[in-house]
DNA sequence: ATAAATTTTCAGTAAATATTGAAAGTTTAG
DNA sequence: CTAAACTTTCAATATTTACTGAAAATTTAT
């Protein structure tokens, strides 16, 4: 297989997955074509393998930044900004945690908190349903947050030991 | 709070968080509301309570029921049909990865598969930022792969656990 | 067998989400 | 300072995705 076309099916097949995600697939297809270039690209680099305007390459640029996949590179005696992503996939993996535990799972805790008491008969069927439905999905997302943060924890660790190593 | 306002509340939050992971918040909100039901609920309990249609209703049901998420219940004497939800959080999550494996990680495991070996020389730049990528992400799927699998049947032999324990 | 009850399907429509492109804004070289 | 290079914004538009409702199919009771 020649490498564009293995780039291609690999920009479309990430962006397929970020999509089944919750990403929107053209901020995957972007992240994707960063992981897989050996050097930083520029927006107009961006627009043209993907063939969108300039806006769209912008926007979906900036949500990289915003999560941490993706830098800006700023080469000497070049006008234009270049981007590259993080490409030790297990830092990426933990930087998406990280995003998303925040956003999703943080809040949901937060509400599930406040449904745990209900007015009403504690020996009602109703309540009874609910609130113990409430609990052990609470005590779940517990152990999931604290699974996470032990995972994105272990990740520094790993990336400070990794850090280190080069100024020994 | 109230019951039925918590409720609510529940089921929209659920329904949030669905459709950040790719989930459609009908679907999301159908099983929130089972999964706090004191009893199985109809159809037309369903349409009622979250004002969707009965098609709507209807395929959605059917989706949850793909997942296994949802089980079809006759009760002896009546026509209409009722619908449980899986209310062990663990199972449900089990479920849930089982079958996201199935539908997404699994078929990107496959295409990276294909993507291992690209024709030209292997010192190419190029080339080189490309397949060092893959197979990272590769090798990362695979952790990722063994992981759930892990999981996964660790569930099915607490489920079996408990299964005996009945028996004993 | 048949008709009432119930479920399923799906074409048409509505709603949500993503994209464009051009104007406005910003930065930098000279 | 100012004009060219470049980036950002956002209203209009296009695309994708979800939903409705009524007709068709299926099931069940008699």
């Amino acid at each position: 297989m020649k490498l564009e076309e293995a780039k291609a099916e690999f920009v479309q097949s990430w962006g397929v997955l970020g999509s089944q995600w919750g990403i929107n697939r053209t901020m995957a297809q972007i992240h994707a074509l960063l992981l897989v270039a050996a050097l930083p690209l520029t927006t107009e680099d961006i627009m043209g393998q993907l063939s969108i305007s300039r806006g769209n390459t912008n926007m979906n640029v900036r949500d990289l930044i915003d999560w941490n996949l993706v830098q800006k590179v700023i080469i000497p005696g070049e006008r234009k900004e270049y981007f590259k992503a993080e490409k030790d996939i297990w830092k990426v993996a933990t930087l998406i945690m990280y995003q998303r535990k925040k956003r999703e799972l943080d809040p949901m805790i937060k509400v599930l908190g406040q449904l745990s008491e209900v007015d009403g008969d504690p020996n009602d069927k109703d309540i009874k349903a609910f609130t113990e439905s409430v609990k052990n999905i609470n005590k779940f997302a517990g152990q999931a947050e604290r699974t996470l943060d032990t995972i994105i924890k272990a990740e520094e660790n790993w990336f400070w030991g990794s850090f280190i190593k080069l100024f020994k």
